[in-house]
DNA sequence: CTACAAGTGGAGCCTACTCTCCAATTAGCC
DNA sequence: GGCTAATTGGAGAGTAGGCTCCACTTGTAG
């Protein structure tokens, strides 16, 4: 790979200077680790440790991505960019509700799957980075999903596009307390959804099971050492 | 007020010794310190703010409550008494649904007043306190509540105990990004899952207004600054 | 090959919080 | 009023993480 084939200024918006190749190097690494990290321990792990993962010093992290939010939305660009490709591709799902209910399902997945992509989805990113063009792609993608199914008669009149908003805090908060203990919880929420914001017609899908309330207990044993309360997570 | 009019062994288990009035006076002073700062800014708090709150030394608090836990089950012992109260005030309501209904509504009511209650009622307790007890007897309550309704044939017959644990956690994940944004967003959730999980029949209540657009990414800036991922929370 | 700007790493400072130790204070009993 | 054990508060040690500074290294253009 030649080192002059990535669009300008990358990191820092204002000297708008390309990268030496081995900086380059060293931005993808870190990115790299920011995505293990992130997506096991969340978004405020302590940078040091993706710094010590990147085998990078921590300055270069601090060069490269200034603040956190920097970082998260580097780290998270591609994720996001599944995000919103997840959405329209939903739009071409011959069926509306097929295409509601699968993006819904698939979105909630995603957070199921990455801890920092789990709070990252119910916060705001620093506004002109690549992440949040990829948000907006995503939310008209969503509006529009929303506006077929409801042209169908399958989504209730009544719903708005920031009820998908709300499902994913709603998910979020389930995840955060049942990941570890009954990883299959969200799926019997989501569903539920699902269910209610359906037009009656279709028969429903029967709920995925309960969690046993061993694992809710054990859920609750664990949640109690992790951190308390809440987001920019 | 004599000083011993209290049940024995209030604080620590062991040694089993009544306090000096003094002490139990700054015992009381703290529970009620820790209350607000609990309320106001989550159960991570720190411990000096709530020392500091009490007008009294942090060494007091650590003597008096030796781990977080402690004081977090003994400053939540009346709100948890509340909790258990409210369902079993729940079973002689007359109409099933609507004790049932109303009860869950109640419940994610006081998660929405009460930063610390949002989380405390998602985790785990350490055994052996008068919460744990509490805890016990709003369970039952519950599972008494929802066998009811189930009986009088309104709420569905798929919907299992477990089931209240994950709508406080989702109602959680709402309020975590919404309590200062849009501090409605969380009725919308509610109402939408009361829905489904009612057996249909009586014509659904309206739905609250959904949070504005504006309101959604208010919310979603402000949950950026706080602290991101999760509870013991 | 050389010069120099770009890049690097980690020591070290700062802040925030937890938790302990102990000399000084005070409530309760006589 | 005075004795004694209970209680107190705050200094300070320990820990964790954020962030910066600067002497050293390295890529690259000429």
């Amino acid at each position: 790979m030649s080192p002059r084939l990535h669009e300008p200024d990358r990191a820092t918006a204002a000297p708008c200077r390309a990268l030496r190749a081995d900086a380059e190097r060293n931005r993808a690494r870190l990115v790299e680790a920011a995505r293990a990290v992130f997506a096991e321990s969340g978004l405020d792990a302590p940078l040091e440790d993706i710094a010590e993962r990147a085998n990078v010093g921590i300055a270069t992290l601090y060069r490269r991505f200034p603040t956190r939010e920097e970082l998260i939305a580097a780290t998270y660009e591609a994720q996001l960019a599944v995000f919103a490709q997840t959405v329209e591709d939903a739009l071409h799902v011959p069926d509306p509700w097929a295409g509601f209910s699968g993006c819904i399902e698939q979105l909630c997945a995603m957070q199921a799957e990455n801890r920092g992509f789990t709070t990252l989805v119910t916060i705001a990113l620093p506004d002109s980075t690549e992440a949040t063009a990829l948000r907006e792609r995503a939310k008209s993608g969503l509006a529009a999903l929303v506006q077929r199914a409801q042209e169908a008669g399958v989504l209730r009149e009544d719903f708005v596009a920031e009820d998908v908003a709300l499902i994913l805090m709603a998910n979020a908060g389930v995840l955060r307390a049942t990941r570890d203990g009954a990883p299959h919880a969200w799926r019997r929420l989501v569903a539920y959804l699902l269910e209610v914001f359906r037009v009656d017609g279709g028969e429903p899908e029967p709920l995925p099971a309960a969690p046993t309330s061993m694992q809710m207990h054990r859920a609750m044993m664990a949640c109690r050492t992790a951190q308390p309360h809440c987001p920019a997570g």
